[in-house]
RNA sequence: GGAGGGAUAGCGAAGUGGUCAAACGCGGCAGACUGUAAAUCUGUUCCUUCGGGUUCCAUGGUUCAAAUCCAUGUCCCUCCA
């Protein structure tokens, strides 16, 4: 059965949302976070511990698990959800990202996208259709539209051709969807021009796709012209259909983008910051790596309850960060994941109670102090 | 007792007359990270009142100039007895 979306209720003073999504019998809430997978794992977690954290949706990719194992091997072994022992719902990206990450090693063409195979320099080519077949063969519950992530800067001449080349690959890949148990997302892209966000959000609308994604943001612009990018691109959306931002995790870009009404959001930050040392907090991102955290025996968070916070103190997962042992990288990701689903938890909340602005403010009162720059 | 080899910054290790306050690695101290080519990358790491000052086991010497050459001493390692 396919994922399903009910839009629950619209806050008072803002274009915030709450909705639900149903699932395999079972409702997540949005707006929600989701942890990005994209070889088939969350980095350091098992599902027990994704479910633990209380996440919903989780991410994977196509460009990777089409490299490596192959699209065919999952295929075989009956799908991700079989494969990585995820009973929950997965969301795959279309390579679209990869299209700009990997921006030295490409080649747009109309047809699709030139890689060269990092593990054994095949030339591939990456095409809108292909990427739907390939995430058919993965079998995950959302499906995304090939689509090229667009860098900053970028002149307008450049995102106006991207972009219509986006809404043609977008029409192709829904042409050969079979949307049989999978939903097909499309992509809002557009730099940070309105009329051309515009202009791809009404022409993806009349393709009539399960969702929306916005993309292109979190590439090197300013915060303000992010939240301007979405802003941008949401109001021509329809209110009965997810809206996905796609790659912004930034905790009060989460914040900010609920408040111009999208429902969910990935980003690799949780679990990359984890691994790198970092961790999440009400007051703030903290790196144990500082010195001043040897001789810290609190936990993390005295509210979080996670099991990082729950058992462990900083000096402790300090030491294994230092010591370079996966243990420490495992609590932090834990702690981080968990950090953010419960901000989503407690945006839902302020929605529910039509209080988002003040908890906007308390927020960034807590996280920023006095340094926070409007 | 004999014969060799060695001692360089917190550690390991280059350097063997000037371009050396001394490569590089580790460790230390910070910073970055937003649809993951990222458990990665960047900066910094003798002291300084930023003019400069004091370094390459110690002392003495050669030289315009010494981490680098010579002498003596101290300590360490290897082999032979």
């Amino acid at each position: 059965m396919k994922l399903q979306f009910e839009l629950v209720k619209k806050e008072k003073n803002t274009n915030a949302r709450l909705g639900k999504i149903i699932y395999n019998g079972k409702v997540y809430e949005t707006p929600m976070f989701m942890p990005v997978g994209t070889q088939a794992t969350v980095k350091t977690l098992s599902p027990e511990e994704i479910k633990d954290v209380k996440a919903g949706i989780i991410l994977a990719n196509t460009y990777h698990l089409w490299l490596r194992p192959g699209d065919d091997v999952i295929k075989d072994a009956g799908g991700l959800h079989k494969f990585m022992n995820y009973d929950g719902p997965i969301l795959t990206d279309s390579g679209g990202f990869q299209v700009f990450s990997l921006a030295k090693k490409k080649d747009i063409t109309e047809e699709g996208v030139h890689f060269k195979n990092q593990y054994n320099g095949d030339n591939l080519l990456l095409t809108p259709e292909k990427s739907i077949l390939i995430q058919e063969n993965l079998g995950s519950d959302i499906v995304m539209s090939f689509d090229e992530c667009i860098g900053y800067p970028a002149t307008e001449d450049y995102v106006r051709k991207s972009v219509e080349r986006t809404l043609r690959w977008a029409k192709r890949g829904k042409d050969v969807f079979k949307g049989k148990d999978q939903i097909l997302f499309g992509i809002v892209q557009g730099g940070i021009y309105p009329e051309i966000r515009r202009h791809c959000a009404e022409e993806l609308v009349k393709m009539n796709f399960d969702g929306y994604s916005i993309g292109g943001t979190s590439v090197g612009e300013d915060k303000k012209t992010q939240y301007q990018m979405v802003s941008d691109s949401v109001k021509y959306l329809p209110e009965d259909k997810l809206r996905y931002l796609m790659g912004v995790g930034d905790p009060i870009d989460l914040v900010e983008n609920v408040i111009r009404g999208i429902d969910i959001f990935d980003c690799v930050s949780p679990t990359r910051l984890a691994r790198h040392g970092h961790a999440l907090t009400k007051y703030g991102k903290i790196n144990l790596k500082n010195a001043k955290y040897k001789k810290d025996f609190t936990p993390i968070s005295d509210t979080c309850d996670c099991y990082a916070c729950k058992n462990y103190t900083k000096a402790y997962i300090k030491h294994l960060i230092n010591a370079e042992e996966t243990f420490g990288a495992r609590l932090l990701s834990i702690h981080n994941i968990r950090y953010l689903v419960n901000l989503m938890e407690e945006l839902r909340l302020a929605i529910k109670e039509d209080r988002l602005l003040e908890y906007r403010k308390e927020f960034i009162k807590n996280y920023y102090g006095d340094d926070y720059e409007k």
